[in-house]
DNA sequence: TATGAATGAGCTTTCATTCAT
DNA sequence: AATGAATGAAAGCTCATTCAT
């Protein structure tokens, strides 16, 4: 991938992120690359494509990092601490890239997601799989649902996409910790044995 | 407001959650409420009016609901639950309305913003408040992020609007328990006592 | 159909014939009728739609005359005379439809032709069938390559489409009855008898 | 002419053929030859100039044929047959050059027709003079339009650009036996004398 | 109350061509 | 002899919006 494929990209990111995949236009993203229209096309087959490669790395990497925490031989609480971590360090490090797949996913046609391999659905499933491990060591509460709380971690994991910013007053990691000892030990306070 | 406009109002939800705000077209709408493209300029100022209005009432009415249990004299425990329950009743009982809220106020013009008078700060502002009232009376752990716990809550709360279907397996009531559930409690197991 | 829908067609098929179907742009079309661009789309869903419009009704016109002939009971000879009247008519009547039809045809997507129901193929069958009659009627000769000529007769009266110009030296019914002559007779001069 | 050269003519008149010379472009071209397109660029000067070289050669031959055939001294019928058989045997052995010429010169700047000195009008005077000459000597009809009949016969035998398929089951020279022995005789049966 | 007709602005994409190397 | 990179110009098409009726 040369430079210029690379600039491409990382503008394309920013602009998405910005406007929204819609709303950003070629001429933008040419624009803050300093290039003409035309030329991206000499590097990128089209805007969908783009939006592919925007995607596509920082997704992929998120998914093998939680991967090979899931088969690694730990007790969920940690499974789910470092769970947590990687995914939050994923936005901390590649902000408009992942905010451009967490906002846009949803509304770009199939094709997309195909090519992504169905991300969203195995990604869950990677943290149904820790819950499960979980609740079968005794670890986690036996009445989990399984699914919703799935859905509950990435929910706010997630929602970093509308309002992180990178340098602000929470950093990714002290989040991380938080949100994990929220997670796994509630907010009510213990009483002081 | 003329049935008219409700249905227009209906119908421009139920494609702005389908296909986005951009991609949705106003002609979508007409058709969808089988009227001319024009005459929906004889109801609605503008699509963008029309993304307002889409989105004012439920919001509205959830910062109501929330803002009554917070000013009520409740231990927080049980704040949060009802928060918790109003919220997602939310997206219950208008999915496509709070679905365009949450997934498109974000790349819409500032004005709009505006006209909602900032609601998601207020809103956010609202959670902040029955967690702080929780930790000094004591009822919350004390190391807690006020702001970071508020996030995470509507975090969870709002990542709704990307897997819920009404008539699902788990109906919004009971996704409400078991969040707040684990938000208090935490996931770990609790040791028989 | 309306009468901007008739303007449209009717300059569409001029610069169509001018410059050629790829070479001709929706702007031409549009500044030809006096409208703007986006106006065409109002009534034409394409520009390939329109090479259909163009094409469509004087195509379908020829089909059924030539059938007609066909089907009537008059001798071949007749009948080669009057088909190449109605095929050389048809260039008069409708110059631009036509010469558009015999020139891009050829290079425009199979969609089309579709459309057309396979035109050229079933047209050339018709004069194969009025062909084969006077064949079979003795009146022609028994060593004809039926598909041969059948091509022989559509090639000089389609060629006109390079030369033809209405109001010049040559009108359509005089060249049809020199065709025909020369077509059933040959060229050879007689022996005076 | 390098080879190289002739590659590339040869590629792009294939592509001329199937595409059109418009939809054709010099990127089809060039993967065509397995150049880049830049590489078309050393060895032609622009996309017209490639439509130029493809058509010149084949053209300049069948003229100084047919010119020969006109000034020799025979029976206006065996010039006719002769013309014919030249005529479709350019066809059979250059295909796509004499196609591109049928189809595209008419599409195409004034320019290239000046460079080809017009040559269709050239071409056409010959077979006036060919027929001309017939009338004169009292070997074909008097009362023969002459350049009617020059566009007929050109008619016929350029049409075959839409239908010829080389190794199908008419040969060119057998369709041109056929084509001259109508063209002089006609279609009808004589009697048996 | 409703709409047929129209449009200005803008979009993604394509393409012949150039040029430094 | 060949090409990677770049581009100016233009194409087909879409869309929110207007307005006379």
């Amino acid at each position: 991938m040369s430079k210029r494929e690379q600039e491409i990209i990382a503008a394309a990111a920013a602009i998405f992120k910005e406007k929204g995949y819609q709303a950003a236009t070629t001429r933008d993203i040419a624009a803050a690359v300093g290039i003409q229209q035309a030329t991206l096309y000499y590097y990128v087959k089209s805007k969908e494509e783009l939006l592919y490669l925007v995607v596509r790395e920082p997704i992929d990497r998120l998914y093998m990092q939680v991967e090979a925490i899931m088969q690694a031989s730990l007790p969920a609480r940690v499974k789910i601490e470092q769970g947590i971590g990687v995914h939050l360090a994923a936005f901390d490090d590649n902000y408009p890239h992942m905010l451009v797949f967490v906002q846009e996913l949803h509304n770009v046609v199939q094709a997309l997601r195909d090519r992504l391999q169905n991300f969203p659905r195995r990604y869950q499933s990677l943290w149904e799989d820790i819950l499960r491990q979980g609740v079968t060591t005794g670890e986690l509460r036996r009445d989990l649902d399984i699914t919703a709380t799935a859905l509950m971690i990435l929910g706010m994991c997630n929602w970093m996409f509308r309002w992180y910013r990178k340098g602000g007053r929470l950093d990714a990691q002290t989040l991380a910790k938080q949100y994990a000892e929220t997670l796994l030990h509630g907010l009510t306070a213990r009483p002081a044995s």
